[in-house]
Parts: structure tokens; sequence; C-alpha cells
DNA sequence: CAACTTGATTGTTGTTACAATTTTCAAATG
DNA sequence: CATTTGAAAATTGTAACAACAATCAAGTTG
């Protein structure tokens, strides 16, 4: 070993010579890489992803002395992809979601005392209740002034909200094209029960 | 307006406070971000994971509004009144019901791909969508012109009808004081489902 | 002369730094 | 009391940096 750096330095090995240095493509995915910035949540996933990538690489670059056994018919592999990088929109199969629902739950509180209705007509509109909307009726809840009810009047069903005021007793529709009905004194009202929510179905 | 520095400077407006600036985890993501360095073939890739990255983000944070099906468990059979039982009393005890109904099954035709939004806003009121209203929303269904959807648009959630005539987007509003969302060239459409039900609670 | 060593060179790679942007709060304004 | 405004603090894409690894040609050794 000579120990004088000056006398090497001189004539340096090395130096600006074309084609010196690593070549390109020489890292650990055959191609070039940038920076980017990702949560810290998706490391995992992204590591997963990484090593993939790394993998393919190895086998690229070793394909003239790597070889892989004939897949069984065309038993087309798919990307292994980590997790469920395709998806991208919240998938009701996610786990990480807090709240689950149940609509029956949710909509019905006392189960014997509760049954459903089709509406008919549009004298509720104003309130949200279109024609054949499902109505949620609750006959356990003890109507008061504002409740939107069902009731018999001359033997017909109908939706309407309860108005009672100084004695007087009406059921309101909800669609200045229909009238009131104003309770006579002879008339029975019967109310069914209280509707406690209206479901509209699109589809 | 002072347009002098001087006077503003002095006394100048925020200042080293406690709790200024913006608050940790506000980003798209909600959490702390790293850069990391990714070869470029596994930018799509990336980009599939960090959309679903953000869209958790969303959803966690709009978790007071958003909510899964439960899983099935007695889903209890209630009775289903036709219109027309004008007679006396029903009792859901009674036997001659048309039908028995569970509303998680007559609602949720796919499990898998429904989840619940509760409606903000009143920019629907006319599609009978008021503020609050809980909104049943498949993922499974293709949108289609004239169907309600919820759509994200620049981040924010909203629930809008869709129009697609002569290759022109838009998301109707339902209500005459809301505008139209044309939807421009660079502006990403993202559909999360279409709004199968509306539910509104009166109780 | 073939095999090995050596040093400069150049691409890779993980991280830090930076600048532009966005979000937020409280004081100031009307 | 609602709105405006300026500074503060976080986000975010990208540039820069430093340590490292790979490569080649000249030099050295047997």
């Amino acid at each position: 070993m000579n120990n004088d750096p000056g006398d090497r330095m001189k004539n340096g090995h090395g130096g600006a010579r074309p084609n010196a240095g690593r070549t390109r493509g020489s890292g650990a995915y055959g191609e070039p890489t940038r920076t980017v910035r990702i949560p810290e949540s998706a490391m995992t996933e992204l590591h997963a992803l990484l090593e993939q990538h790394r993998q393919q690489a190895l086998l690229r670059r070793h394909s003239d002395t790597l070889f892989l056994p004939a897949q069984a018919a065309e038993s087309a592999r798919l990307p292994m992809y980590s997790h469920r990088v395709a998806a991208g929109f919240p998938s009701p199969a996610d786990d990480h979601v807090e709240a689950r629902l149940s609509l029956d739950e949710h909509l019905i509180s006392h189960r014997e005392a509760t049954f459903f209705v089709r509406a008919i007509g549009n004298s509720m509109i104003q309130a949200g209740i279109f024609d054949g909307d499902l109505l949620v009726v609750d006959r356990s809840v003890t109507p008061v002034h504002g409740h939107i009810v069902i009731a018999v009047i001359d033997g017909e069903l109908t939706v309407k909200r309860l108005h009672q005021r100084d004695g007087i007793t009406m059921l309101k529709a909800e669609n200045p094209r229909y009238r009131d009905i104003l309770l006579k004194e002879e008339q029975e009202l019967r109310i069914w029960g209280v509707v406690t929510a209206t479901i509209k179905q699109l589809l």
C-alpha cells in the first residue's frame, strides 16, 4: 500500500470520464423514483406495495436465468394488491366505521303497537309526505296537538296533522289545495295512531 | 381602512397566541404525513391508495352523519295494513293483515353495498328530503340521469339529483333557492351511491 | 497477463428543508 | 353582533442533501 496521497492524487484514477459511475436503473426497482407524501396509516400498505414492486424488479432483472413453472390453464393471476387499493370508496364491508344502524330498531320503539301504512294522495305534501310513502305508525303514542296522525273519518283512512286549540279539534292537510277537516259534534274521530316516521322509496 | 402599516403592526393582529393557526389533523387525511420515495410505476396504485385514505378520512370526519346497516338480528316482521281497512281498530296482533314487513329487509336490497347518510340542509326540499332526514344509499346501483345521488364535490358531501343530458353533467338541487352545480372540466365528480329511500323521523 | 485493488464518479435512497398554500383564531372594524 | 383582516401554524408537493452503493478505468500484484 502506498500511503502517500500526493502521488496517487496527481494522476488520479477515474476522473470525469463518460460511462463512469453506477448505471441508471440499478436501484431496487430498476426505474426512477419520486418522493411523495403519504399519511402515516398508509405506511404498512405502502410497504407491502413496495415489496411487491421490488420482487417484480428482481424477477425482471434475472428474467434470463429465472423461470417459473407454467400455470395450469389461464388461471389469470391477478396482481396481489395490498388490501383494497382499487376500491377508493368507503365500503360497508370496511370495519372501522363506528355506528351501525338497524332501521327496525331505529324507527320502531314499541314493536307490539307499531304498524305501517302506505300513504295515498298528496294532502300532506308540504310535510314531505307524498303519495306512496310508507308511514310508520305507533298506536302507543298519545296523539297531541301537532302530531301527524292516521285517522278514520267517515270510514275513510286519512293522514293529517292534528290540531287541538280552544276545544276545537281539526285535521289539517299540509297542502293548500286540500281543505281542513273541522270535527263536528256528532262526528266521531278515530285515531289509529301517530306517525313516527315516513319513508319515501325512490327505487 | 388604515393604510399606515406602522399603526397596525404595533398592536398587530394574531401574534404568538396559543391556539392560533390551523389545527393538527386538518389535512386531507386527518393525520400526520411523511415523505417516502417510490418507483414511478407504483404511482397509479399509490394514487388509488391515497384516494381511499382520503375517502376514509372524509368518512371519519362525517361519522356523525354516516352509518352502516346493522347485522340482521331478529328482524321483527310488523303488520302492514292496506289502506282500505275502513272498519274498526286493527291490532297488530290481528291475523287478517295483508303482509308483515321488516324495514331492514324492505329497504335494503344489497346489505354489503348500503349505508346511511343524514341529510344536511334543505337543498332537496322539493323532493321531500328535509334537513335531518335519514337517507338509504346503495352503492351497487349504477347512477343514471334522474337518480338522487350522494356525491363529493370539492371535498363536500352533498345530496343532489343527477342530470346527464347532451354530454353535460349537472347536480341539480330541488329547491329554487339553491344553485345547480354544473360540472366543470377539471372537476372530478365522485358519486358515492344512489339514494334508494329517504326516511323522515317525526318523533 | 489475468486477477485484484483503488479512487473518482454517478445514480440511488431515506430524510430534511423549504416555499407556497390552506386553515384557523382573535383583534379590529363597521 | 356579523364581517373583515393579519398573523400564526399546519399541510403538502417538491427540491436539496448526505450517506450509500455500484461501476469503470487505471494501477498494482502474483
